[in-house]
Formats: C-alpha cells, structure tokens, sequence
RNA sequence: GCUCCGAUGGUGUAGUCCGGCCAAUCAUAUUGCCCUCUCACGGCAAUGACCAGGGUUCGAAUCCCUGUCGGAGCACCA
C-alpha cells in the first residue's frame, strides 16, 4: 500500500475497515492545521493559481501559491498555475513576468503540476462560445459602454437582446476574424436583466481589441475573452475543485454560474479572502506603483531591499518557507487582513539562526588605538556549536569601533573575543582578560574590527545603505551565505571584492 | 443610488454553524527577569481583545434585531 497516494489509501481502507477509517479521520481532526479544512474534498482537490503577468510578483501575491501550495500537500492534490493573460491592452502581459513568477513559486518552495497560459486557448474559448450561442446563453451587442450601462441599471433589455442565434453566430465568427475593432462589438452572456444584483446583468464575455498580444503565439488574436468567461470555461475543464480568490471577485461565481446552468457544469467550491496590507514598507504593494518607482529611479530594480518584491526578500536572505508560514497564519478569512514583517522575520530567524556564521562590522567606525594586549582577538564562529572553530581578528595597534560604542575617557569596554581595555585620552589601553568584568562588574561587550586589513563592505538595508568594515574572515565567506553580524542583524552577502556588497536580512 | 460581505488584544488567529467545558486559544509584538564575552538564540513572567445598544435564554463571543465602522462589486481590467 505504499506506493498509494493519501487519498487511494483511504479510499481501500474504507472498503477494508470502515471502523479503521473513521479511527484514522478522527485523529485527522485532532491534529493541528492553521488553514481551515476545505469542503467537498472527497473527490480530489485540484486548485489554481491564476495570475496575471503584468510584473514580478510583490509579497502579497505569495499568498496564493503559499496557500494552494499547503492545501495541496494536506490533501494530495494538484497545483495548476494558469496565467490569465487575455489582456493585451490595459493590463498588457510583461513578457518577462511568466518565467520571474514560476521562479518566484519555485523560491517558495512549491512545483505546479501544470502550467497553462490564456493566450494559447483562445480557440477553446471560441469553441465554447459558439455552444453558448447555440443554446441561446449569448448575443452580440454593438451598444456602446455607456448606453447599456444605463438600461442595464434600469433593468433594461438593449435591443440585441432578441437577436435569434444565427445572427449571433455570424457576428461572433465576424468578431473572431477581427472584422471589428475595439468598441464596436461585443459577445454577452443573457443572464437576468432584471436580476437584483446591477452586477449580474448581461456582462460581456468577448470584446474586441486592436493591440496584439505580446506573445508571439496570440499577436493574430483580436477578440478576447473577458476573465469571468476564460477564467470559469477553463476551471470547469482543468477539473479544478476548489477556487481561491480575493473578494474583489466575490460576484464571479455569481456571474459565472449563468454559464456553468447554460453547459449544465457544476461550479467548483469557492473561498473568497481579503486584502493583504503589510506593515513596514514605504512602498505600496502595487505592482503598478513598484514599476512607477523602478521607471523614475527611485527603486534600483525589483530586487531593491526597499522594495516589497518577493525578489527583494529573496535577494535580502528570507527563506521561502517563513514567507509561505507567515501566509498560513493569515488564514482565508473574507476581512482584510495586516501582514506584520515581523511575523516573516521571526519565522527566518528560527530558519537561518543556526546555520549563520558570526562576524563583526562596524558601521562608520572610529578609530582607536589599542596599547597592549594580544595581537589578535578570537570570538567564536557560532556561540552554540563551539566546533565550528574560533575566528581569528587580528588587531594591528588599532581597532575600529562604531561611535555609539566609545566609552567616556576613563571607562572600560570588553572587545568582544579579546579582552577589557580602558579608554585612555586618544585611545584604548588593555586592561586584561578576566571575563568577571563583564559578568560582575557590568562591562559593556561590543564588536570591532582592525583598522587595517578589515574588508570594507556596504550594507543595504530598507532605509539606504550604510557603508563600514567587517572583519577579514568575512572574505572566506561565499556569495548567498546568511550571516549573522554581532549586534547588528543578519545579512546576506550579496558580492565580494573590493567593497563587499550584503543585503540586511533582519535583526 | 443598487447589490454583496465583514467586525475577537498592536498584528494575525482559535472558538461562532450545533449557546454552558471561554473570567476566551496559540503565535507574533511590547515590557521585565534569568541565561549569555551579541541588543541573536533559549527559559520564565507580565501587559493586552469578544464594535455598540437592545432582545431571546437559567445562561450569549456564539442566536435575533437595530445601529456604527470597514471592505467589495455595479468596466469592452484582472
């Protein structure tokens, strides 16, 4: 029985033992799922991630694979990501964006099972259409915009309504030949014009548009299909299950349904969930403004640490997984929901804190002899696993310590790894090594680095760059290696070389 | 204007369907103490919430009504 999946498992176990089975469900529910359980599951569970690809994606959009990515593993199911790109003007596809978001799933840990884009299925689109027309769910409409906004509000059929289903047919397959430009014709679906809900009445499944596609593959297409039409045809036939979506969607269902009664489907379970803000950002989560600020320079790219791209955490040293758990604690809930950073933080801190190496750097140090001593200092590499060696810091007749750390002349300050020293008029003279300084006689443990031969390293964080030096062992580090900086935070190093580049994780 | 939806500590969440076990769970945050040659990690403790008002009931976070606040849709955007 090994090589079956959870869900075949029981499956034979309810023909075998029933009693067993019921045992098994019951500590089911004993055990501990911050995601509510979803509903209908007996079937399967296939979900979707249905992104548009106008851009890479910020911290709010890991909120869907983070979830669909969980609910997947809990009940054996399957992943489908589906770019819903059958926009090619006002919410036109970034060409670049496709491979950057399957990049971004795959940092977060998750694989879909099946990658599917709009562009490539407009003929089942078409082909869905006509069927629609054919049992009477659908007629051209030539009204402009505004004209049967007004009739819709008042509850009014526009005079195509009536139109018989061969007329319908003609002009549709005229629109499909891009006989039309944008404005002059639509495809509705007849749904209630006087349904009580404005939102419901008679909305327009294909609209015309002049721009090709950026896609190579869909730059002939001309008539494209509206999300709740491409988006409810292609749930139904990829067997999706369970649907996810923000409650900016909450009437698509509702909009949906007047199609799935007309093909006789069964429309998919559906969870609807609000807003995410997160704290701690300057920078709206919006993908739109992010691209705004990267066009006028005040953002270095998609990766800048200031900005709240799932790229800029990545390159920033967050784990994919504290990410994806912070998510989980969101919950599905429909209200609008505040993500605090901190929560991410903490979870990456129980990820990395182990494996980080220690290291000093000094933001904006001053210099400070040092007269006497040992000439090197030797702090461990990580407090809790003494094995991994000791560092070794060298302390050529001068230290560098950050301005906040100089004790008043007279005062004594333990060089963490080295020892006690007194400031004495223009420098440090060392008083020893006896470690009851710091523990009964209150000595403040700071960090240091040489004068000379430390590497120079700027550190760049979410409110600009400081710039300072980091002890020499810090050039053994690799590229991508998680550090810790004693009493400064952890940080990523991002390049090596004559100024050290390391983007701060967190404290 | 029409139509939907929501409201538990700073933040998120459990409990709400099937009222009592809830003087309300857990996490995070904050503060204090302990540990420590880091202000990291770890340990202990404290602070802190059922939107308001009515009603039903022996009993309401939970059911009903009204109000308040907040969100969403009424696009040839997704």
């Amino acid at each position: 029985m090994n090589g079956l999946s959870d869900a075949e498992r029981r499956d034979e176990l309810a023909t075998l033992a029933p009693e067993k089975l019921a045992e098994l469900e019951s500590e089911d529910e004993g055990e501990e799922h911050p995601l509510p359980d979803l509903s209908n599951v007996e079937d399967g569970v296939v979900m979707r991630a249905a992104p548009n690809p106008n851009g890479p994606w910020h911290l709010g959009h890991a909120r869907m694979p983070a979830v669909i990515g969980t609910y997947k593993e809990r009940y054996d199911g399957r992943f489908i990501c589906r770019f819903d790109d059958t926009d090619p003007e006002t919410k036109r596809p970034d060409l670049e964006a496709y491979d950057a978001i399957l990049d971004a799933i795959d940092y977060l840990g998750f694989e879909p099972d099946t990658v599917l884009r709009a562009s490539d299925r407009l003929e089942t689109y078409y082909d869905h259409a006509r069927e629609l027309i054919d049992r009477g769910g659908a007629y051209t409409c030539s009204c402009p915009g505004a004209e049967f906004s007004e009739l819709k509000n008042a509850g009014e059929a526009c005079p195509h309504r009536e139109k018989d289903p061969e007329q319908t047919r003609e002009e549709f397959e005229a629109m499909i030949d891009g006989e039309y430009s944008a404005g002059e014709m639509t495809l509705r679906v007849r749904t209630d014009i006087t349904h009580k809900n404005p939102a419901l009445r008679d909305w327009v499944a294909f609209r015309m548009i002049d721009r090709p596609h950026p896609r190579e593959a869909a730059s002939d297409y001309r008539c494209w299909p509206m999300l709740d039409f491409q988006s409810g045809v292609d749930d139904h036939l990829t067997g999706v299950t369970h649907i996810i979506r923000g409650i900016d969607l909450q009437d698509s269902a509702k909009r949906q349904r007047f199609v799935y009664d007309y093909f006789d489907w069964e429309y998919p379970e559906v969870v609807h969930w609000g807003h995410v803000q997160v704290d701690e950002y300057d920078v709206s989560l919006s993908t739109s403004t992010i691209k705004e600020l990267i066009d006028e320079g005040k953002l270095d790219g998609w990766d800048d640490p200031r900005a709240p791209t799932l790229a800029s955490l990545r390159r920033r040293g967050i784990r994919g997984q504290a990410i994806v758990d912070a998510m989980i604690e969101l919950g599905t809930s429909t209200s609008n929901v505040e993500l605090s950073m901190s929560a991410v933080y903490a979870n990456n801190r129980d990820l990395i804190d182990d494996g980080a190496d220690r290291h000093f750097f000094v933001r904006d140090g001053v210099e400070m002899a040092v007269d006497g001593g040992p000439d090197a200092g030797h702090p461990p590499v990580h407090p809790e696993h003494e094995e991994r060696g000791r560092r070794d810091v060298p302390v050529p007749g001068a230290v560098l310590v950050e301005p906040a750390d100089v004790p008043p002349t007279g005062e004594r300050v333990w060089l963490k790894g080295f020892g006690c020293v007194r400031h004495v008029d223009d420098g440090f003279t060392y008083v020893g090594d006896d470690i009851a300084a710091v523990r009964e006689e209150d000595v403040p443990v700071i960090h240091w680095a040489p004068a000379e031969g430390g590497v120079p390293l700027r550190l760049r964080t979410t409110d600009g760059d400081v710039t300072g030096v980091a002890e020499p062992a810090l050039a053994d580090a690799a590229v991508d290696d998680v550090v810790q900086f004693e009493r400064v935070g952890f940080a990523r190093i991002d390049a090596l070389g004559d100024e050290a580049v390391a983007y701060f994780t967190h404290e």
